[in-house]
DNA sequence: ATAATATTATCATTATATGATAAATTGTTA
DNA sequence: TAACAATTTATCATATAATGATAATATTAT
């Protein structure tokens, strides 16, 4: 262990069912002895990183809340995505929560999402959420941007190392790739359909997926066009406002450059 | 330069203005070799804590997203205090931002904050926005807690080093602190005024401040009594919220390692 | 007060980071 | 498409920092 990953480790020990630990159990979980980790973890704390909590656990830190706002201001697809999920949700037949998602890794994590005041439900997507790859249309509409090699080797790490399995699954998502659009029912939470589409941008490496999520219940297949008909419009609109954020990013540059 | 101050060092070079680097910038800005800094950066990359755009720059990388949603998840300021913000902006006489907010090494950092739809004017107050520590009502509450000691690094820091100057803002902080409540006018944003009181809890070492902002124009002295009842009702009700929080984790903690 | 736990300090040893340079890759321009 | 420039990765000897066992404090609980 060495680097950065040393300190990402700790980090990533941290999650939402276990959000504080003690040295002692960062040590146990590292297999690195307590003066070690207390070192690094002091490190940590003076960086906000982490931060001391009561009965000598330790929590993670401010720092975040910092860096995520500059993350919301900066990032491209939430800049270009986010003021539009309200717009759907509104535009939607039927009450939704819409999701804007991208490749973390190998799972698929929210970075932005509005539910309408209409929608009761609760889906399992949340800003900055991770969500596994393989199921539910947000996530399709993403891995169906990947290459085949990637691809294959996220299958065998998800453990879908079956060839009859792995055919099927790449048959659908090639299908799928034909039609243009995604629709899953109940592959994420149960009660609900999910309808995505992808979006891209090569020139700024981004594999995401816009998508409307509805209770089954309150789903007609008569609402059909208009779902596909928002969702198409509205990824079009952002995929071209990001690529006129990526255009002024550049002309800022070269104006920032030519400053010199 | 060394540990993990040299991965920090790097991250806090991007903020609202600058959010993109390319290795070039950062190499001169932090004077070190480009091909240290490839082999930082890569790391960091690796660890989505930053992710390349188009141009050769870099960004800040998803992982933030993550964290920040545990952070939001435990943090028990922003547990106890989030729910409560809506409350007491619908109970304020007239329309109101209200904001959690809490030390930030020597600034302030907004953790929570709700804008009644009524109140049309912005504040620079925003989550994760760090903020001066010497203005504002927000800041005081915060400051009138911590040692006489920490205050005269900071005074010192913030360039406050005239000893009448010093002597002025201490005892303009002493009368806060008698009254238990900090009022001021336009310190941080014009037209604006604003209420706030101290939260605090030792064994969590939570050093925070709930405050209500208005705008100046709508604001007859009438109010005040209100703001403040409305004012000191939540903080006491956040304080022993926050409370609860920490009996409760820590009953968590001694029942999860009763279990082994 | 005493015991138990948590945290910091020390330091010889080991391992890793560094940065100069070269090589390769990618992007740009003619 | 070739030639060029910029970006990124690889290599490697050297300097530097991380490691972890142990001891010393500090903090907390009994």
């Amino acid at each position: 262990m060495s680097g950065f990953e040393r300190y990402n480790k700790i980090l990533n020990l941290f999650s939402e069912q276990r959000n504080s630990l003690t040295v002692a159990e960062i040590s146990q979980e590292l297999k690195v002895p307590a003066s070690t980790v207390y070192r690094i973890v002091r490190e940590m704390v003076l960086a906000e990183f982490i931060e001391s909590a009561a009965g000598s656990y330790f929590r993670l830190g401010q720092a975040f809340i910092k860096f995520n706002r500059i993350i919301n201001l900066s990032d491209p697809l939430i800049q270009a995505g986010e003021p539009f999920l309200k717009k759907l949700a509104n535009e939607n037949p039927i009450p939704s929560t819409n999701i804007l998602a991208r490749l973390f890794g190998n799972k698929v994590m929210c970075v932005a999402d509005f539910k309408h005041s209409t929608f009761k439900n609760n889906t399992s997507y949340q800003k900055g959420r991770l969500m596994p790859l393989l199921y539910g249309a947000t996530s399709r509409a993403i891995i169906m941007q990947i290459t085949e090699k990637r691809l294959n080797n996220i299958l065998n790490l998800e453990g879908l190392n079956n060839d009859l399995q792995k055919e099927i699954f790449i048959k659908g998502l090639d299908q799928d790739k034909k039609k243009g659009f995604c629709k899953t029912e109940a592959q994420v939470d149960i009660g609900l359909i999910g309808f995505a589409l992808s979006i891209s941008n090569k020139k700024l490496g981004i594999e995401a997926s816009l998508s409307s999520i509805f209770n089954i219940s309150d789903f007609r297949p008569e609402h059909e066009p208009s779902i596909y008909a928002n969702l198409s419009s509205y990824a079009l609109l952002i995929e071209r406002y990001i690529n006129k954020i990526f255009i002024d990013t550049e002309a800022y540059h070269n104006n920032y450059l030519n400053k010199d």
